[in-house]
DNA sequence: CGCATAACTTACATTTGTGTAAGTACTTAA
DNA sequence: TTAAGTACTTACACAAATGTAAGTTATGCG
């Protein structure tokens, strides 16, 4: 859990309403947000897809950015009740909107990084 | 300094060498980068000026991060030896490349952050 | 000499992010 | 009655990022 207040966390805050580029960054960024947006870009997966696209996530990781873009807005998460139980992650309207920035990302990254 | 050897630290590794969204995010994103990008994009700073419009970030941080953004290329430091000091920072050629990226990111967060 | 200035360094502490391993809830099928 | 499958939780440990406060270097000026 985050503390309450710690110069860290009023910065970030400071930070993130006054710069729409840095709300942005923070809501796709971490080390795995952008590997489970990529995924979901082509489409709707289950919880146990997700899981075997990325191997080396750990369970505790993985739930906890899914909630966090779930809270974000960005993502949808629809649970089937059946047994056993199914549970289907998707983008958003909002996440949609996200696809051309993606693309823009990837298509720097790949343009100019080492090799 | 970082370790040698981790799971946290392959995890980046493996991410960044096959995703150039990740590469990107990883180049530009954390706490004060997205903001010292954002100023250098307007124009030349001195260190001390850079300082003075990022008024919460440490000294250390500032170096830090600065340091960061001109071993991956993306920011030039020229210095002056005159007394007291003079030291500029800009973004290079390659820094360049990323003010479209940069509009990107601000422009969605502006429009879809709360409030 | 002693002070001022700019641009850092250093040592240390705190906060946040990530990883490991094990356990839980639910229901159906054997 | 027990095992199997899916989607999680929980408690704990470790790693990385960020922040605080003080010190350093170099030189020209009074």
């Amino acid at each position: 859990m985050r503390k309450q207040s710690s110069t860290n966390l009023e910065n970030e805050i400071v930070i993130n309403q006054g710069c729409g580029m840095a709300y942005t960054l923070k809501a796709i960024g971490g080390r795995w947000k952008p590997s489970i947006l990529w995924q979901l870009v082509s489409g709707t997966l289950r919880y146990s897809q997700l899981k075997a696209v990325l191997p080396n996530i750990s369970e505790r990781i993985l739930v906890l950015q899914l909630r966090e873009l779930e809270k974000d807005g960005l993502v949808e998460r629809t649970v089937y009740r059946e047994v056993p139980p199914k549970v289907e992650y998707s983008l958003s309207p909002l996440g949609q909107t996200l696809k051309p920035v993606l693309q823009v990302l990837s298509n720097w990254g790949d343009a100019h990084r080492p090799l």
